[in-house]
DNA sequence: GTCCCTTTGTGAACCGGTGCACAAAGTGGG
DNA sequence: CCCACTTTGTGCACCGGTTCACAAAGGGAC
């Protein structure tokens, strides 16, 4: 029998709680750095920049760990969201592509901070092969399945062309990796039970451009005037 | 007064919708390569892969496009996606932060191709400034409001430290840009008016990690049994 | 121990978004 | 012209997530 704890931690953490909690986190580092021994959720909230009932509702899905009156230990709370979220153990993550985003990423802070470590790099273009990048010897695309394999990696970043992506990501879900990272404008078909996440740079700035079209039409007059589409009458 | 258009196209478009429009749009882009004249929603919705229903009442935020018993013209659609997106005027972009990151942006291609052109990059350190990457030459921050002013740029990507986003976050706000990509890892502070879109690459994999583990745990045995944290029960 | 103050944790109303299912509208064949 | 077929556009029920507002819980002073 498993022994009960503290109270209802169901599994299942909303999406949009999972979302916030590497924001709270990074907060709470800075609080930690900073020497900051507890915070309220009020304090914490305006770090992480969102309101305070919705932290604390997000904080009650893993458990009870503030003290009324008080606030939030920061060093036990950093320790159960990183807890929660896996950072405790070490994920190996291989980024396949190696042109100017996969060097970026590959160089990229953020990552080894948080307990993922860039453990392979790979391209398919016989002319960057070979290269050391952030210490690390770019293997060639043909050794991907054997890669994954030998050294445990568990998350794949995509940072290949559009065309090349299904493909890869095809291969690299053989291999069994279920969680991918994609940066390749494109639409991945994947089975069942595959994580998916997708950044795209163009779709961000896209919908940057709609809003700002919007502030100024309102500048500078009626909406969807000075651009009418003649034809659009006779559909 | 205002002429009436077809029909309710009233202000307001959800932004679940927006964030989907250029999906959209670059699947009607290849059908549009491919020759297709007319597509489905049915088809449309799976090459974006979202379900038809959604793509129909997405749609129909922006007016009433669609031909029933055939389907949707291909070229008109992308025009008026396009339009609605703010896409068929070119916008002025510049780049601050010019690092592994920076760099990879200004020579991506997925801008360029949408009516985005980089006017401008920028960066603190000297030793960068006067290189020239994709074009352009790497201005001194210094002249950050100089060159906003002259180029027209209307929107800005910050690749900075996370130190230094704020601060360049403020000046950018203070010569008149109220749209910015944020890729530094910070909660910006911004005066009401302002859009921000963030971009963080270790909070995607951060939540990766949390469905992963997730998943190896289910194999593995009970849930949150093999980490106990011994101290939870004093608390 | 009692009272007052602070702050958490959560019930409940609310809100935006999703998906079903169908009427309305258009096409093409005979 | 009429009928059978296709596909859009949308009313409605549902669902996850947000926010308010407050009771419950703990701390500290006296």
């Amino acid at each position: 029998m498993i022994r009960r704890l503290s109270q209802a931690r169901e599994r299942g953490i909303p999406e949009a709680t999972v979302a916030r909690l590497p924001l709270y986190l990074r907060a709470l580092n800075g609080m930690a750095e900073r020497g900051l021994a507890t915070v309220s959720s009020e304090d914490l909230a305006v770090a992480a920049g969102v309101n305070s009932a919705k932290l604390r509702k997000d904080l009650s899905h893993l458990g009870s760990y503030g003290t009324r009156g008080v606030g939030y230990d920061v060093e036990y709370l950093i320790y159960q969201i990183s807890r929660e979220l896996g950072l405790t153990q070490d994920w190996a993550v291989a980024i396949v592509g190696v042109g100017n985003l996969g060097r970026a990423l590959a160089n990229y802070g953020g990552f080894v901070s948080r307990g993922f470590r860039v453990a392979a790099l790979l391209d398919a273009d016989p002319e960057v092969v070979g290269d050391h990048i952030a210490g690390l010897n770019v293997e060639h695309i043909d050794e991907l399945e054997a890669v994954i394999k030998r050294r445990g990696v568990s998350i794949v970043v995509l940072a290949t062309p559009a065309a090349a992506a299904q493909q890869v990501a095809d291969r690299v879900i053989a291999a069994g990796v279920t969680s991918i990272l994609n940066f390749a404008p494109v639409v991945l078909a994947v089975p069942e039970g595959v994580d998916i996440r997708k950044v795209d740079l163009s779709i961000e700035l896209q919908i940057l451009a709609f809003h700002e079209q919007r502030k100024t039409d309102r500048m500078t007059g009626g909406p969807a005037m000075a651009e009418e589409w003649p034809e659009a009458v006779d559909l």
